[in-house]
DNA sequence: AATGAATGAGGATTCATTCAT
DNA sequence: GATGAATGAATCCTCATTCAT
C-alpha cells in the first residue's frame, strides 16, 4: 500500500541494499533482482527510483564515500593539534563500520566501476584528493618542506588502500586495530625522520 | 589450416588475449567471444581448450602471477646484499612490463575474481605470502628484530599494492621511477631507523 | 498489454504447447523457444515461470498423468461392479483425449525423461503403481486369488502399455476401440478362466 | 598405426560403443565424441566411417535389431512343434543378452528416432511385422480360427513391449524369468480357451 | 506508489561436422 | 587409416529494462 513520501525510504533503502549485495557476492555482478529483493521492493521500483542500475551503483558509491568524508569530518573536528589529526583521518578508514567485509568488497568494486564509468572515475578521484589533501594539510606544518609533505600524504593514502587491498585476501575478520597502527607506524617514521 | 601442434600457441595466445581484453574494458565482464577474437580464434575453440570461462580467467592470473614471480627472480639472482636485493624486488613490481595500465587493470580484477572464486583466492594469497616472505628475508638481517622485521615486510607490501590501486585511477600513463622512489623513500626510513 | 493474474494462463498455455510440440516433433528435444512461440510468448517468460526447461517437461508431464488420472476416477466413479471398473480403468487409457499421436509421443518421451531425471521416474512409477493397484483391486474379487490377481493385473497394464509403444508406429491414426477391445479380450480370457 | 581391414573392426566397435552409450545415458543425446570415445577412436573417424549421427544411430538399431532377429531364429530351428516354438520367440525377447537395462535403454530410444527418421521407422515396423508374423505362424494352427491367432499374436506382441517398458522403470535388475512366464501364462490363456 | 508481466539482447557452452595433415 | 584443429549453428538461460495497471 503505497503511502506518501516514500521515495526517500526507499532509495535509502535500495542504496544500502546494493551495497550489502555487493559485499555479500563481491562483485558488480549483482542483479537489480538481488537488490530489490534485499530492499524489500520490486525491480521496477528500483527503475522507477534510479532509471538504470548504473545510476544505481554510483548512488552506491556515493553513499559510501560520503559516510566515510562524514566520518573523517567528525574526526577531524574532535582532534587537536596535527598529529592527532592525523590519527583521526587514519582512524576513519579503518572505523568498525568502514573496515568490513562487506565495505572492503565494495570500494574494491568501485575501483572496477570506475574503470568502465567516467563519473565513478570522478567520484573516486575525488575521494583520493581529498584523502591527500586532508594528510597533506597536517603533515605540511610537521614535515615542513613541501615535497617531502606531498610524498608522505602520498605514501600513506597508499599504505591505507594497500591494507584495503590486502584485507580483500583474508579469511579472518579485519583488524582495525593492528590496520591502524600499521600506518601510524609509518606516519612516526615520517614525523620522526623529520624531526 | 590445422597444423599439429597448435595447442600451447592457441593456449599462450588466448591467456594473452584475455588479459589484454581484462585491461581494455577494466573488468572481467569480458565475453569469450571479444577475447577469442582477439587471439584470432573462435570462441568455441577457447571453450575446447579452457573448457570454461573461469578456467580461462584463472589461467590468465597464474601467466600474470608467475610472469611476475620470474621477473622477481630474476631481479633478486642479479642483486648483491640486502638493499639491493629490496630494490630488486620492489623494482619488480614496478617494470614496464608489470606497471602498465592492462596488467593494472588485470592485477585489480584478479582480487575480484578472488572474491567468487577458491583458486584465485588461492592464487592471490600465494602471491602475497611470497611478496611478504621475500621483503622479510632481507629486511630481517637490517632491522634486526623480527617484530619490526614483520611490521616492515607488511607495510611494504601494502604500499606497493595501494600503489597499484592508486594507480587505477590515473589519467596519465603509469610512472615506475615515482612509484618506485616512494616505496624505496619507505624502506630507507625503516632500515634507517633501525640502523 | 500485460494484465494481472496471468501465471496460470501462461503457465498452462506453456505446458499445452510443451506436449504439442513433444507431440509434433515426437522428441524431448524441441527447444523453449518453440514451445514459448507455440504458446504465443516468449522463451524468457517460459523461464520466468518454470526455471528451466525440465522442470517445464515436468510440468508437462505431471499435467499429461494427472489428466489421465482424473479420467480414471471419472470412469471408475460412473461404474457399477468390478467388471464395469475394469473396462472403466482401460477405457480411459484408450479414450479420444488420451489415445492420440501427441499423447502417445509425450509418453514416450516421459519414459524416456525418466532415465535421466529423477523427479520424472518417480512421476512414472506413480502412475504404474496406481494403474496395476486400481486392476488389482477389481481383478481380485474376480479371480479369487491373490497371486493370479496380480499377475493379471501385470499383465494388463503391461498390455495397454505396449499397444501404446505399438501404436507409436502406426501410420494410420489410432483406432481407440480395436485397442480396447484387445485389453477387454485379454480381461475376459482371465475372468473366464477363473469363473 | 593404422593397418589394413580395420573397417570392420572400427566399425563394430563403434556400433557397440554407440549401444552401450545409449543405454548408459538412456538417451539418443549421447555425443559423438562420447561414442568415439568409448570405441577407442577420434570423433573425426566415426564421421570418416559413417558419415553422419544419424547413420551411426541407425547401424546400431540395424545391429540390434539383426541380433535379436538371429535369436529368434536360432530358438526356431531348436524347437519342435508350435507350443515350443512359441516358447523360443517369447524367450528370445527376454533373454539375458537382449533383456538388460541396455538393450531396453536402446529399444526405448529407437522409437523415439522413430518417430524423426523414416528408415528408423521402416526397421521397428519390419521388426513388429515379423514379430507378430512369427507368432501368426505358430499360433493359427492352435487357435484355428485367424481372426482369434491375429488377435491373439496382436496381444502377445503388445504384451512383450509392455514389458519391456515397464522394465524401463524398474530399479532392480530385469527378471526375465518373471516376464517370460507372464507371456506364457497369456498364451497358455489363449491356447487353452481354444483348445 | 508500486508491481506483475513481458521481452530483447546477449552470453556461456555444446556439438556435429569439416579439413589438412 | 586416423586425428587434432577448428568452427558455425544452435540452445539454454540471464538480466536490465519497459509498460500497463
Amino acid at each position: 500500500m503505497p503511502r506518501l513520501g516514500m521515495e526517500p525510504i526507499r532509495r535509502a533503502a535500495l542504496v544500502k541494499a546494493t551495497i550489502a549485495e555487493i559485499g555479500r557476492l563481491g562483485s558488480l555482478d549483482v542483479t537489480v533482482s538481488q537488490i530489490a529483493r534485499r530492499a524489500g521492493v520490486s525491480a521496477a521500483l528500483a527503475h522507477h527510483y534510479f532509471g538504470d542500475k548504473e545510476t544505481l551503483l554510483l548512488a552506491a558509491m556515493r553513499h559510501t564515500l560520503s559516510a566515510y568524508g562524514a566520518e573523517v569530518r567528525a574526526g577531524l573536528a574532535a582532534a587537536n593539534g596535527n598529529r592527532e589529526r592525523l590519527e583521526a583521518i587514519v582512524g576513519a578508514g579503518f572505523s568498525e563500520m568502514n573496515f568490513c567485509r562487506d565495505t572492503i568488497a565494495t570500494w574494491l568494486n568501485f575501483y572496477v566501476l570506475a574503470q568502465r564509468s567516467e563519473e565513478a572515475m570522478r567520484l573516486l578521484r575525488v575521494y583520493r584528493h581529498r584523502l591527500r589533501s586532508n594528510l597533506l594539510h597536517e603533515l605540511t606544518p610537521l614535515l615542513g618542506e613541501k615535497p617531502k609533505a606531498e610524498a608522505g600524504a602520498e605514501g600513506v593514502a597508499a599504505m591505507i588502500d594497500g591494507i584495503y587491498l590486502h584485507e580483500a585476501l583474508h579469511e579472518a575478520p579485519p583488524n582495525p586495530g593492528a590496520a591502524c597502527a600499521q600506518v601510524l607506524g609509518y606516519l612516526d617514521l615520517l614525523i620522526g625522520d623529520a624531526a
